[in-house]
DNA sequence: TTGAAAGCGTTACCAT
DNA sequence: ATGGTAACGCTTTCAA
């Protein structure tokens, strides 16, 4: 049979509560036994090789010390990209000092609703998924537990701090850039899932308006399908651009490998620029121009955030007005941009 | 406050029990109530935003539906080596489907001791600690938890399954391939962590006899520490050897690095092969020899294996004896091994 | 088929 | 400073 508490409790000839409080940290009060007593106790948990149940605990206590974080593509850690890796090492960089677990739970994982995101299990969560729908959004607002996000614009989801990158600045940076090298007419590039994503959104918006500032016509948003055969057209003359901004790394990676398929030559023909200036950027022929988001730092930001809210909603406080934090994008300028091709 | 079993029942007018047979799933027995009564119950669920509480549920049921994967050094994913994201979706592959949940902890990854394996957070373990100590590997045998094992060889803990890759025949492809360079006289090169691991020990003696099987003079073991000053030696004639074969990837690379700087040209000096086969393999200069481990199956085996293990000990059965697999590994030839340097 | 009641092991509260 | 007692929310047995 399993030992318990109450077994040492006797073994020590002292009451449950003691064994409690010398074992286990000792809840909310302080140490109330004598180091005599405590010795004996140790001595007697040893002796019966005494194992809390960390489950009547947690069920008790109401904390798990779990934090759980949800990605949107149900679960696997892309090579190509490090952007999952990434997350995980800032996310275990803020919870293992402080003992917190960190979890990966398919259910959450899972499309639609975040339906079990209050049910215990978790003592925060970090959502990562910028494919917010209406209905999770609603279930993430009325939560019973902390939660941050990352890759949301401030203010998606209310009372909910997000942890993104500043958009703005990014597509303000990498417009400037494009004109420097005398651009004027360019596009923005997506891919169907991304499109419907907070972010992919708000990168739109961003190119948008930083293009308008600068005086340039409005991007273009080009969805790109599985058929890349659009881009074909940036070979001849008369091409509607001469630059692509794309929403990720990985979606320009794919644009690259298209163009030199159709003989269209980065960046003579067109300029492309990425996003994430992941390990990829330098892999790539040419190597990519790519705006830099701090990924670890963001989710290490997010994390600790998330901790401190956990822990003052354990004293009970109520939730102060969620902060938001964007992040300073640098643009790595690398080798698939250059001067605006001249003879379209 | 919050809403419980009780408040449904209440208001759907039935007992406690009837609700937790129709929301959860019913433990046990099978439903035992009429449609009409359990559409009832889930109306006023649904009126009640009824949540359940896991922990409750875990703890009554001794439950908790979590796997946690234990890896050696504290966690981090290395962007140099996919080793820790192949176990992961290997994992998670396993996992996911099946609703469990996948957890790192750092209690358990800490050194020493395995003190946490069996206080009832997770229903199995998967060990991926090569570096087993005696004390832990006590722990592991005598936990109340499925565990099972990747990287050691069969039998290194008595009752655990073990998932690991076929050292001995690795060493044989790795020494026959030499052979056929002309290779002779091969060190095998290991860090000074690794070198304390099961699985370094097991290659070191797998070399060893794959060598002697071959006729080949016993191959020396190098433990590489921060000075790589001893690789120079490879340039110069009358080196020792022709042939290293290196513990891991990384480790490899970082000897191909170090004969860079020192003038040893790989493989006209000296020969070096890997073990892992990753992607790191094809960066290097010149790419390198490496015998591929199956690392994604591997983990996906051995979780799967604990799955299956987790079941039937919660049906109460006694754990079979204990299997365990070994996964045949092929070598990668690239461009690190080449003939025998024959002016030494 | 259904309901009542008894725990699971721990911690919090309130006496002493 | 210490110990008794109750309660957390659920599931399971047992009786109806």
């Amino acid at each position: 049979m399993r030992v318990t508490l109450r077994d040492v409790a006797e073994r020590a000839g002292v009451s449950p509560m003691a064994v409690s409080a010398v074992l286990n940290g000792s809840g909310s009060r302080k140490v109330t036994v004598t180091a005599e007593k405590a010795e004996r106790i140790r001595q007697a948990a040893l002796d019966l090789r005494y194992q809390r149940n960390s489950m009547a605990s947690a069920f008790r206590q109401g904390r798990t010390n779990q934090v759980a974080v949800v990605f949107q593509n149900f679960g696997r850690f892309i090579l190509r990209s490090t952007y999952r890796a990434d997350v995980m090492n800032g996310v275990m960089e803020a919870l293992f000092p402080h003992d917190y677990t960190l979890s990966l739970c398919p259910k959450l994982m899972r499309s639609g609703d975040a339906e079990f995101i209050s049910d215990g299990r978790f003592d925060g969560i970090l959502w990562c998924r910028p494919d917010l729908s209406e209905a999770s959004a609603n279930t993430l607002q009325h939560a019973s537990v902390p939660i941050v996000m990352m890759h949301a614009p401030p203010g998606t989801v209310l009372g909910v701090p997000t942890f993104c990158a500043d958009n703005d600045g990014a597509m303000r940076r990498a417009v400037s850039h494009l004109i420097s090298l005398g651009h004027e007419r360019i596009a923005f590039v997506i891919d169907p899932v991304s499109e419907h994503s907070v972010e992919g959104h708000a990168r739109a918006d961003a190119l948008q308006g930083a293009a308008r500032r600068a005086g340039l016509p409005d991007p273009e948003t080009i969805i790109l399908t599985r058929d890349h055969s659009v881009l074909g057209r940036y070979a001849e003359p008369g091409a509607p651009h001469t630059a692509l901004v794309c929403f990720s790394d990985e979606l320009a990676g794919f644009v690259l490998e298209s163009c030199e398929r159709f003989g269209v030559k980065v960046p003579d023909h067109i300029s492309v620029i990425g996003f994430d200036s992941s390990p990829l950027c330098e892999t790539t022929t040419p190597r990519l121009t790519s705006v830099n988001q701090p990924v670890e730092r963001m989710a290490f930001d997010a994390t600790s955030h998330l901790l401190s809210l956990i822990r003052s909603s354990e004293g009970g406080e109520q939730a102060a007005a969620s902060t938001s934090t964007l992040y300073d994008c640098q643009l790595d300028v690398r080798d698939s941009t250059g001067p605006a091709c001249s003879y379209l």
